[in-house]
RNA sequence: GCCUGCGUAGCUCAGUAGGUAGAGCACUUCGUUGGUAACGAAGAGGUCACCGGUUCAAUCCCGGUCGUAGGCUCCA
């Protein structure tokens, strides 16, 4: 047989026996970089000990490129699996995928682990690491892989064999005394995979549905670098430090009280400053844009819920009914009806439209104890929400502002870490989860795509994600602790105007039925809060911050001098407080920089002398001394403009 | 809702082979009047989440409830 010609990135061409594995090629070719752990095959990821047998180019990577990482995780995975039947061995396995940085493996086992257990899976781990075993891959036909796994008793991987497309290769990874069915590829031995940490574990549903066996997940992360593992250990610590939930405590910003409710937060002085700096900037936004403001009830009738589809696929997201006078009321769950309402109440002409209102209107959803999670996810929240309608023609102009609107919003907060999704219908959900009306889902989920396309927006797509009403386009964030939520969103319902029986008189005197856009892009204060504070780390910019400035008077003597200031800058409207406790300065300072107030007024005997204050702003030691007019005017336009540096 | 862990002073946390509890910070008072991240002293504070059970005795052991954490599922 002829010799293959195999071009190696970075080193050049050489020429093998057809068979020659890239195991080989990398013990025998000089400049192949000695951590590679995986490599590249015309594009596609293989095992090092996959033979070649044709001319191809290769390429080899380390766990610094986010293949390799994804490679060495995913081995990992496999090398926990080991362990944990090993300890345990009537464990079950499942799956045992990679995540960015991180990995999980899901177990069906006798006891859920304890921490205990993590450990002892960790030394487990290292002691196979250590045992250097060799990672061998077989191709295995499906009758022989379900032969084997049904003999060792494995029954979730013979259940993942039966549901996998009929000509879909088979593979199994076996290291020492275990074999997993995996499409790999993996490192090479498990003496790759040192540095590694297991994070935490926790119940997930086999295939993820509540109705199935219950699994233990177990998290872990893995680095083939110990500096890298270390560096990302120390993010996840840094990360905790910006939670909104701890940041909310240490800051007064807002609570939850056992006898209030769970899921039910209360707003603090300090935070409810927050939420009227929003409203107010949402109110600003929208007046600018065409919207009218409108206030709405809280508890309704039955009937107007049925009327707009809630009942029938929302209420499960509803607080169960009261009795009045004989009558269902609910709490609402949403604004829409409402705004429905309005629009309805005077005949409209095509000259009115488009028809935009807008309101803080707060609402109440159940949501299921265990999904609650701090200000991110609640029962009772106050919606940036608003309604458009209009005419098909204005529909995607209407959109298209709309995501503009978003976009301007997150500018103003410095928020570039987000993803805008298409989320859509999934068929299988008709009627239950979604309106039954497939033609209509199919047009406007094309009209949406298109608005988006034309506008030049990058988004993704996600099925199963629309409202029940409409498809919608959700801007999704991560909270410091990594899990996804959607932010802001904008809807399309094609249902409802025709439900309310809403219409406007065109041009040539026809009634004609409008479209209708839901959008919140501020989301709700709650969670929009709650993201702030993460993603400021509850360093506010001083036109939102609850505490701008404070005055920090050198010793009792200047309290009055102090008290003169405070009453100047509190007649601005600067939120302003004056520490006038005798203590040091330094633990005046110290105080003020732990509540991270952004502008310290220092005032002593100099000060008074000089009818001046010396300025400190958080976090920077240098001051300045200016007058009092001067540092007025200065914040006030900081503030007026919506700066965000510091 | 499901699985597991956790719940001690306003906050962060000690503690008890089962004999009703302690620190630091914060708070109040007194002294100190101090120039850039903690001045000193004293005082006040708790049904040890709640309800039952076992026990001579429960904050501790057992059961339940509520809350909460990590996930799953679900969502703004």
């Amino acid at each position: 047989m002829s010799e293959i010609s195999i071009n190696i990135k970075g080193i050049g061409e050489h020429t093998f026996s057809p068979g020659i594995t890239p195991l080989e090629i990398k013990n025998q070719i000089k400049g192949i970089q000695k951590n590679s752990i995986i490599c590249k095959v015309d594009g596609d990821l293989i095992d090092l000990s996959s033979k070649i047998s044709k001319s191809c180019e290769i390429q080899f990577l380390d766990a610094q490129s986010k293949e390799g990482h994804s490679v060495l995780l995913h081995s990992t995975a496999h090398l926990m699996a080991q362990a944990v039947k090993r300890l345990f061995p009537k464990t079950k396995v499942t799956i045992g995928p990679y995540l960015e940085n991180r990995f999980y493996y899901d177990f069906d086992v006798e006891t859920p682990f304890t921490e205990d257990d993590l450990v002892k899976i960790e030394d487990e781990m290292l002691k196979i690491s250590s045992e250097d075993l060799e990672i061998i891959h077989e191709v295995k036909s499906r009758e022989e892989a379900i032969k084997y796994f049904d003999k060792i008793d494995e029954n979730y991987k013979v259940e993942i064999i039966n549901d996998l497309d009929k000509d879909e290769i088979l593979k199994t990874y076996s290291q020492g005394e275990f074999t997993d069915l995996c499409r790999g590829p993996h490192v090479h031995s498990t003496g790759e995979i040192k540095h590694f940490k297991l994070l935490s574990s926790s119940a997930a549903y086999w295939r993820g549905d509540e109705k199935n066996q219950t699994l233990q997940r177990v998290y872990g992360t893995s680095f083939q670098n110990p500096k890298d593992l270390k560096k990302y250990l120390n993010q996840l610590e840094e990360q905790k430090k910006r939670d909104h939930r701890k940041i909310g405590k240490e800051l007064d910003l807002f609570f939850f009280d056992d006898e209030v409710g769970p899921g039910l937060p209360l707003w603090t002085p300090s935070g409810t400053v927050l939420i009227d700096q929003l409203e107010a900037l949402a109110k600003e936004k929208e007046t600018a844009g065409g919207y009218l403001r409108v206030r709405t009830p809280h508890l309704t009738k039955g009937d107007l819920f049925s009327k707009s589809g809630h009942l029938d696929h929302y209420m499960s997201s509803m607080f169960s009914p009261m009795d009045v006078d004989g009558i269902d009321y609910y709490m609402k769950p949403m604004n829409c009806p409402y705004h429905h309402k309005i629009f309805a109440n005077t005949p409209k002409s095509y000259r009115d439209l488009p028809y935009r209102i807008s309101e803080y209107g707060t609402c109440y959803r159940y949501e299921k104890s265990g999904e609650l999670f701090g200000l991110m996810r609640v029962r009772s929240m106050q919606m940036n929400d608003g309604h458009i309608y209009c005419t098909a023609e204005q529909f995607k102009e209407e959109f298209i502002n709309v995501c503009n609107l978003y976009m301007e919003y997150f500018k103003i907060f410095g928020i570039d870490k987000y993803e805008m999704r298409l989320s859509l219908h999934d068929p299988k959900g008709l009627g239950d989860k979604f309106i039954n009306n497939p033609k209509l889902w199919k047009k406007t989920e094309d009209d949406v795509r298109n608005a988006l396309k034309g506008a030049k927006l990058k988004f993704v797509e996600s099925v199963g994600d629309a409202a029940f009403y409409g498809p919608k386009i959700d801007v999704q964030v991560w909270s410091s602790i990594g899990r996804e939520f959607t932010l802001a969103t904008n809807q399309v319902d094609f249902a409802i105007p025709e439900r309310f029986d809403l219409t406007y008189t065109d041009k040539d005197g026809s009634a004609k039925t409008p479209l209708c856009i839901h959008r919140a892009p501020l989301g709700t204060h709650e969670r929009f809060i709650g993201f702030l504070i993460e993603h400021f780390g509850g360093n506010f910019p001083l036109w939102l911050a609850p505490k701008q400035v404070t005055i920090l008077p050198v010793s009792d003597k200047f309290n009055d001098y102090a008290e003169e200031i405070k009453k100047d800058l509190m007649s601005k409207g600067i939120r302003i407080s004056l520490d006038n406790r005798s203590e040091k300065i330094g633990s005046k300072i110290r105080d003020a920089e732990m509540q991270k107030i952004n502008i310290m007024v220092i005032v002593g005997e100099k000060e008074v002398e000089n009818k001046t204050l010396t300025i400190r702003r958080r976090f920077i030691k240098e001051q300045k001394e200016l007058s009092l007019d001067d540092f007025s005017n200065e914040i006030l336009s900081e503030i007026n403009e919506r700066r965000v540096s510091n």
